[in-house]
DNA sequence: TTACAATTAGTAGTAGCTAATAATAGGTGC
DNA sequence: GCACCTATTATTAGCTACTACTAATTGTAA
């Protein structure tokens, strides 16, 4: 219980509690401050807080939002695919945002180019599943976040289910990074094999 | 409008519905429906779907609890420092999850495990900014979502400003995968460089 | 036609309010 | 002491979106 307190601290205090646990009704603020129930109308009133059903819709369409930022950013650790050719090659586009870089420097992280490489020289493997076994990175350039990178994949050489995939990644025209990727296909048997 | 449909149909429609649009209240469900507000209510009391205002509560309730797992993610792409020795040698942890894997398989997606490792590497350089420049990556067994992975990383040569540094990932003591990375020690200059 | 399911209607009661009016307590100024 | 003012509390009517229950109506199949 709260007592004693100046009308512009309680409206302070209810602020806070509100915003603390938006679902905090009326009643519940009035017995937490030992007030009455329209004393606690009149602040809120004062103070534009809206009614605890409204406040609860608020954050309820908050977070649904919050959701679509965050499918987006799934996609973002892959890339967008421009063009593919099964088998053969394919394109795929990474904007890189301040979240994938350093904080100090801008620099984007490296696992961020890798896992674009990556992506891409699964998706251009034509078979179910596909993992990499062998990769060779290296990373030319620092990317800077904001920077759009291009990457272009091409099967190099096929020999049975191995692939040997070769990934470069530019901005700007300038190549950041080259990679070697060495990809198997793989039919079900993996996953029967652990289970 | 949706009209003549079988109960069983409209009960699926209006699950459906609720499904796509928690604030949907009974009133406009029966508009929706043109049907009357109490069969909606028993409908809803048939598949037990709580009224509007307890689905927003769950909305907003959940939100903010996504919200947690959404920081504790952005965790778990670099995994948890267990013990670091600057400059010389360093361990981290990763808890899979499914979000990690290919849905079909339930194999973790390479890059995860780049990113466990690349992290490492990067944290135990005892410098201001560390940039991997070269990496050599064997991808040993395919970790299955839930696993967890424990990266070792050791300073295997370092001269002037590039390391060599090697990571071991094991998963239940197995080996699943190793990678020699070449990271460099960067000062400021290739901000001011690049801006 | 009877029997049963499905649907609709209606009533009483609930939480958590808005909006408006009125009553009361406490302090300040003259 | 009285007027004036603010703060607080009380009271009432009305709202939304329900639950829970009872009752009436409609449709349909045996």
């Amino acid at each position: 219980m709260i007592r004693n307190l100046s009308k512009l601290e309680r409206q302070k205090k209810i602020k806070e509690y509100i915003l603390k646990d938006p679902f905090l009704s009326d009643k519940k603020l009035a017995e937490l401050f030992s007030i009455s129930v329209q004393t606690i109308r009149l602040d809120r009133l004062e103070m534009g807080i809206p009614e605890m059903r409204k406040r609860i819709v608020q954050v309820a369409k908050n977070t649904s939002s919050k959701d679509k930022v965050k499918s987006l950013k799934k996609e973002e650790i892959i890339g967008e695919l421009i063009d593919i050719e099964l088998g053969k090659n394919g394109i795929a586009i990474l904007k890189t945002t301040k979240d994938m870089a350093f904080g100090r420097t801008g620099i984007v992280r490296s696992h961020y180019i890798f896992s674009l490489a990556d992506s891409l020289a699964i998706s251009i493997i034509n078979t179910e599943v596909a993992l990499t076994g062998i990769a060779r990175l290296s990373y030319k350039k620092p990317v800077y976040a904001g920077e759009t990178l291009v990457a272009k994949a091409r099967v190099a050489r096929n020999r049975g289910n191995k692939y040997l995939v070769s990934v470069h990644v530019k901005s700007d025209q300038k190549e950041v990074f080259t990679g070697k990727l060495v990809i198997f296909s793989v039919n079900d048997k993996v996953k029967k094999e652990k289970a």
